[in-house]
DNA sequence: AGCTGTGGCAGGGAGG
DNA sequence: CCTCCCTGCCAC
């Protein structure tokens, strides 16, 4: 073996100790190839990738994949004799993982990061898909061919406990995005033929894609235990094996989903569950992420949708069979207007990543990111740097100088606040050796630029909608791009630079309050690119807040526009990141989780909503007789349904997590844990990490431990009613105390009381405000 | 092991 | 009582 060229060597890492780098294969048929390069005889570490796209394993010794027998290794010369290209063939994607496992186990593999990795070849086929067919940019969404699919089963709770066969599938619905719709059922054939008739039905309509609602933590997993359980294959693959799933998590904002992540061969996995999600971290809009709630909001309900509740499904099923099917069928019939609607931008992300598609759709935007640099770099044949160790620091600007009802507002933001700052205050991680974090940020910018001024002139709606898609993707590529900085665990992070982008946000936001104020306006609340605040008396009414915001954006530095985001009637300033918005249009929007969380009972939430805008009308009798109708229902237990007063909370970790976490002190009993817990006694249905339990709050004293001192919701008798009614009305004074602020002590207690003595008058009763101090705010804002 | 961040409010439990 | 800590949910 010849020794390689020293000056290549140069380039690689300085790190001493032998190393492999494994990467993602590309499919070849059904063989996948993994080229793995060894190191150099005379001990400098050589990192060689013919098909790269991330390194994520290192392995201190080679002859570790010679103890795995499922895959044959071979020793290729390349580059003349500088080279060694190993290289491994496996005949299966679980093999190449088993491997990767299997090397990981032997080694250490986390802590033996080499510092750089050198690679050598061409990138890959970037749209070679998996599914045999080719994502060239002329193909277009509407080209794939999609499937939909939803199951219903007889329990109403039956997933934990799949293996039981009350809990036996009974009605599998399906359409596609060509007018095809089908419905199995067991009816007149066993579960085991309805799974049967299934994989034959995938078979021969061979989608490319399979979408479903919840589909990767619902529907997949059930119909892979059920096919488990009657030994029948779940071969949908489109070589006819079964689909491969390890584990995997994604974050939507605070909600982090875990979930087995799945791969058929030969098709994608869309779930609409998720591009919901993701859709509602920009929106924050949706009522819900239920596939009912979401397909209400955006009109996609079918006319005559019929509705079954999820806990009479098995009671439909026996008296109105033909109701349950048209369910189900609509079902998939709403999951395929959302995936048309929401999954084009995922499509075209996919036609500029080195990605698959179900892999985009399945995947958080860091890795997006990266995927693009770890290309370019490649493609360059530039190594790669290794993340650094530390944390960001700082964040948005939040604050709130002004509280109570004021009027009119003007809400005025920054346009795309963090990536105009990197832009034009020349951001970039220190490691990016190639500028490709600009440059790749500049272009894209300029491609959503280009594709929203080509929505303008284009008539067809089909293309817009496209163009549309594609200016949300390169949207969502965008905005991504700050988080990378903070990101521990990216290839090319750099928490000074991320200090560096939110100190400078911070800067540019005390500069707009310094030019508001200045103007004569009033600031009433800040968060981190948006202001609010009563335009000054000489620009009142829409155009001459319009005027007054140009203005402002003229004032700013170069690259940082201010745009006009909203006008108001009327606000209720409560805390920061906390306010209520009255619309010209007499609608009411909330903000912040003090006023609208869905942790509250929905008793509360009903009750803030009515009492803010009645204060936001100074209808002070309307707000005492608010409080007394609502402390009544309490008293009389008079409830629609008990889910008036539940709350509903979900399960952060798995029984055993949280028992740990008790006993090792990290945290308190919690009552939604302790009753998953005592449910999976009595029924065997083990409390899982994701599980939403409903509970109300039992006893007679209000200040009853909770954890004690609960019920599941499904145990409530509307007609023997034991919710802890001190409990509750100790709540309401909870959601009372929101208003304390407004009031003197004295007209506070007044309206907020049941004691009319001498009958209730609002007469003489005011608003309070209260205006912070304006302090000097430093404004150094580096022009 | 395929995972964006900080800032802020509120409630519950535990312990002083 | 109060404070501290943790968790959940939300804004951006």
């Amino acid at each position: 073996m010849a020794v390689p060229n020293p000056s290549d060597i140069a380039l690689f890492g300085k790190d001493p100790m032998p190393r492999l780098v494994s990467v993602q294969p590309l499919l070849n048929g059904s063989q996948a190839e993994v080229c793995l390069y060894q190191r150099s005889e005379d001990g400098q570490a050589i990192y060689r990738i013919t098909e790269p796209f991330y390194p994520f394993f290192f392995l201190s010794d080679i002859e570790l994949l010679r103890d795995f027998p499922r895959a044959q290794f071979q020793f290729q010369q390349l580059d003349g004799a500088n080279y060694y290209r190993f290289l491994i063939v496996v005949q299966s994607w679980s093999d190449y993982w088993d491997a990767i496992r299997h090397i990981e186990r032997a080694t250490d593999s986390r802590e033996k990061r080499p510092d750089e990795v050198y690679l050598i070849n061409n990138p890959p086929q970037q749209y070679l898909m998996q599914t045999g067919r080719t994502l060239f940019k002329e193909m277009g969404f509407e080209d794939l061919h999609r499937l939909q699919l939803d199951i219903e089963v007889a329990a109403s709770r039956g997933f934990p406990n799949a293996e039981r066969p009350e809990d036996a599938i009974i009605i599998v619905s399906m359409t596609d995005n060509r007018g095809w719709e089908c419905l199995l059922d067991t009816r007149h054939r066993s579960e085991k033929d309805l799974l049967e008739e299934l994989v034959r039905v995938i078979q021969t309509r061979d989608p490319d894609v399979i979408e479903g609602h919840n589909i990767y933590q619902f529907d997949f997993p059930y119909l892979q235990t059920r096919c488990d359980l009657h030994g029948v294959a779940f071969a949908i693959g489109r070589d006819g094996s079964v689909p491969r799933s390890f584990p995997s998590s994604m974050r939507f904002a605070e909600r982090m989903v875990d979930f087995d992540a799945l791969e058929i061969h030969g098709r994608h996995i869309v779930d609409t569950y998720f591009q919901v999600m993701s859709y509602d971290v920009f929106k924050r809009d949706l009522p819900g992420y239920g596939l009912k709630d979401v397909s209400k909001y955006f009109g996609f309900a079918p006319e005559d949708r019929e509705y079954v509740d999820g806990d009479t499904i098995a009671q439909v099923w026996q008296d109105d069979p033909e109701r349950l099917l048209k369910y189900a069928l609509d079902d998939v019939v709403e999951t395929e207007r959302l995936a048309r609607h929401l999954s084009g931008s995922t499509f075209y992300l996919t036609q500029m990543l080195p990605m698959l598609y179900g892999q985009v759709a399945r995947t958080g935007p860091a890795s997006k990111i990266e995927a693009l640099l770890v290309r370019e770099y490649l493609r360059q044949r530039h190594s790669l740097p290794r993340s650094t160790w530390g944390s960001q620091v700082l964040g948005g600007y939040t604050d709130v100088f002004y509280t109570g009802v004021v009027g009119p507002i003007v809400y005025a933001d920054v346009e795309s606040l963090y990536p105009s700052i990197m832009l034009n205050y020349n951001v970039k991680p220190q490691s990016d050796a190639l500028d490709l974090f600009p440059t790749l940020l500049q272009r894209l910018t300029d491609l959503r630029f280009e594709a929203k001024r080509a929505m303008k002139t284009i008539d067809s709606a089909d293309l817009r909608g496209e163009l549309d898609a594609r200016q949300t993707s390169y949207k969502n590529l965008i905005n991504s791009f700050y988080g990378q900085l903070g990101f521990s665990l990216a290839l090319f992070n750099d928490f000074a630079e991320a200090d560096r982008v939110a100190a400078t946000g911070q800067q540019l936001l005390r500069h707009i309050i310094k030019l508001i104020r200045e103007a004569g306006g009033t600031i009433i609340e800040v968060d981190t690119d948006g202001v609010l605040f009563v335009p000054p008396e000489t620009n009142r009414g829409e155009a001459a807040e319009q005027a007054f915001v140009k203005q402002l954006s003229a004032g700013m530095p170069n690259g940082i526009r201010i745009g006009f985001d909203g006008r108001f009637q009327k606000m209720l300033s409560y805390k920061k990141k906390n306010y209520a918005l009255l619309t010209y249009g007499g609608a009411l929007k909330f903000k912040g989780s003090s006023l609208v969380s869905r942790s509250n009972e929905r008793f509360g939430r009903r009750f803030v909503r009515k009492a803010v805008r009645l204060l936001l009308e100074e209808d002070i009798q309307g707000l005492h007789d608010l409080y007394l109708a609502t402390r009544d229902r309490i008293l009389a237990h008079r409830w629609e349904e008990v889910a008036d007063f539940s709350r509903t909370e979900t399960l952060k970790d798995n029984a055993e997590a949280y028992l740990a976490d008790v006993a090792a002190g990290k945290r308190t009993r919690a009552a939604s844990y302790e009753l998953a817990m005592a449910r999976a006694q009595e029924t065997g249905q083990p409390a899982r990490k994701g599980d939403r339990i409903t509970y109300y709050i039992t006893g007679s004293t209000a200040n009853v431990t909770s954890f004690e001192n609960c019920h599941l919701a499904d145990a409530w008798d509307p007609n023997a009613p034991d919710e802890n009614t001190a409990y509750y009305l100790k709540r309401l004074d909870e959601f009372t105390r929101k208003f304390e602020p407004f009031f003197t002590e004295h007209d506070f207690r007044l309206i907020f009381s049941p004691e009319d003595l001498f009958g209730f008058s609002p007469a003489g009763i005011t608003l309070i405000s209260n205006m912070r101090a304006v302090e000097d705010v430093e404004d150094e804002i580096p022009f």
